[in-house]
DNA sequence: AAAGACCCATGAAAGCATTTATGGACAGCG
DNA sequence: CGCTGTCCATAAATGCTTTCATGGGTCTTT
């Protein structure tokens, strides 16, 4: 059943037929409303490889994540799919883990499936200065279509950041442990992306205002990212003594966190008497965890609906009307974390 | 760049670069270096929807869940997407929610993207009964593409189901709540999908086999799937005495266990000794809870490999070789679960 | 050694299902 | 009668796969 039967049987042309189905342009109301009737009757639908043929488009997006199991990211799906479903576009989702050559050629993946527009959640890794070969299949992806970043940032043409400022929150939390009196906070890591430096930066700004020595060895950057794996981590490192003591954790993830709090418990330590755990992203861990979590909320669904919001009207905008009527995107729009305290660490100063 | 720019340049006809990008055929070693050269120097990639038009596939795969935000859920996603890419397909996401009419729209959306094959992932209001009105979208959807459940049962041709034996496993975990001395046990669940509805009948095996009554008041649904939200709900339900006394639970999810949990601590109870606790699909959550949560593992990887390998089979089997040297897949595989016991309850017979 | 059979690499062309630019027919109006 | 505007058909364009045909070469046979 294809555009052609249709014509036949309205006894009219494929264009009409075409011109009906796309709602667009002038066809009378008895014509429109014959070819809409024997449309339904016939159960029709356009070919969307043809219609991707003449139009360069299927509607789509692609959706890069490295690990779609992770909460963090699987909520920034959700929230994305959502909004774009909505406004007519579906995800194309691909999980790349987080090796930058499998990243690569999952981009080049999508690309080649024609997306009208790409969205990397996550895990890039960032750089300053703007000829990063790290982030170079970046650009070369945008100078084919948009590109959305959640919670990363890369500077080219073409390319849209949303983030939230992490960098400010840490030190804001780094800054309340220290006020609470505890002098040897553990940084911990699993990551070495764009965000986990500016968390990092902000764990170092907070040391230095309040003239606290840096010690390397209290930041700690693991390649673990389950419960259970972060907890055995940290034992292996205690038993082998390459685990400086420490009175309060800061991790980049809840995940983290809640590992290093099975770690702590498992040592009979008391928390938050013993050790203070402030976790990252406000993720279901954080009140899955006993005691409750402490976590710095990342705006994740602020983040996703700025994305979605600018991509929609990118889009569209090149439609209807030659040349923005609205103005250009901005290509960095930063959030404000706050943070969300519960039992694992108490605020003790004002924010 | 297209297919008639690369002809052009190598001095072939289309129909040659067709046969070297497709890698079939016969093409002279010395025509093929040449295209290849060639095509790799300009950047050249076929475009999509041209093949698509004539092959009439992308190889995408659609897949459909209700919420990919879930623990559970994203899981599967997370190892379908991995060994279907690893296939050559990729996955359309859409996430329908658990209204059946919006997921309907969905499948249809999907199909209309022209999709090799279809994914549900749980939650399938599943019938005894082959004229079941409500999974009748999903045999209407089985006609245009091969179909695959996971964790769901549907009956009817081209569809694929790929499910664990919840019943059987929750009868053994009930079974072992008795044995304890477990007299009042919640089934608390927040779905009537046909795997909730598996495990209260195994439930009610249990009950029945050790000769107790079956309590309406103890078979608890709550409409309600974050941590939070349950143990809320639960303490609503108390308050207005809503809520029957019991000694143990069973949740046919980890979010409710925890829940669950968070509900008693916050009545003081101790755990296991005042109130035993069991999950369900052994998440994370089942870690990230103190105590730690026993749980039911629903073998997902496994469910998932198993479609992931019965999708690429078939779909791979209609193209070399006309019709079957491989046998059909079973319409249903069943894995059996196992019991995964940590501190929430603790194991109490032979099993 | 010559001739026929056969095979292989390749080109020509049909087909896939749409969108859209162009232009023609017809009606209404001055 | 000519102009304008509405509605619609014709045809071109989109980029690929694949079948069929063909020319030239190789092998076999006498």
């Amino acid at each position: 059943m294809n555009i052609y039967d249709i014509a036949k049987i309205a006894g009219v042309s494929i264009a009409t037929v075409s011109r009906v189905v796309n709602g667009s342009d002038k066809v009378s109301e008895k014509t429109r409303a014959r070819v809409l009737d024997i449309i339904a009757r016939e159960g029709y639908t356009p070919n969307v490889f043809a219609q991707g043929l003449g139009l360069n488009t299927m509607h789509t997006v692609g959706v890069l994540v490295p690990d779609i199991a992770d909460l963090y990211m699987s909520g920034a799906v959700s929230y994305l799919e959502e909004q774009l479903h909505r406004s007519g576009y579906e995800c194309i989702l691909s999980c790349s883990g987080f090796d930058l050559e499998r990243k690569h050629s999952h981009v080049q993946m999508l690309l080649s499936k024609k997306i009208d527009a790409l969205i990397l959640v996550g895990s890039t890794y960032a750089g300053s200065g703007i000829s990063n070969t790290q982030t170079d299949y970046i650009r070369e992806a945008a100078s084919e279509v948009p590109v959305f970043m959640i919670n990363g940032v890369v500077s080219g043409e073409n390319i849209y950041c949303s983030a939230c400022d992490d960098r400010t929150a840490t030190k804001e939390a780094v800054r309340s442990l220290i006020a609470a009196g505890h002098k040897k906070i553990l940084f911990l890591t699993d990551s070495g992306s764009y965000s986990a430096q500016q968390k990092m930066k902000g764990y170092q700004d907070a040391l230095a205002d309040a003239g606290l020595p840096l010690e390397e060895s209290l930041m700690l950057r693991i390649h673990k990212n389950r419960i259970h794996m972060v907890r055995d981590e940290l034992n292996d490192l205690s038993v082998s003594n390459a685990l400086p003591s420490f009175d309060a954790v800061l991790a980049t993830d809840d995940t983290l966190a809640v590992g290093a709090m099975k770690y702590a418990l498992g040592k009979g330590l008391r928390i938050p008497e013993d050790l203070a755990v402030i976790g990252y992203n406000n993720s279901a861990f954080s009140i899955s965890s006993e005691p409750e979590l402490t976590s710095i909320d990342s705006r994740l669904e602020d983040l996703c609906k700025n994305t979605a919001d600018t991509l929609i009207r990118l889009l569209s905008s090149g439609k209807d009307s030659e040349e923005g009527d609205l103005p250009a995107p901005e290509p960095l729009t930063l959030f404000p974390c706050r943070i969300v305290w519960r039992q694992s660490a108490v605020c003790s100063v004002d924010i």
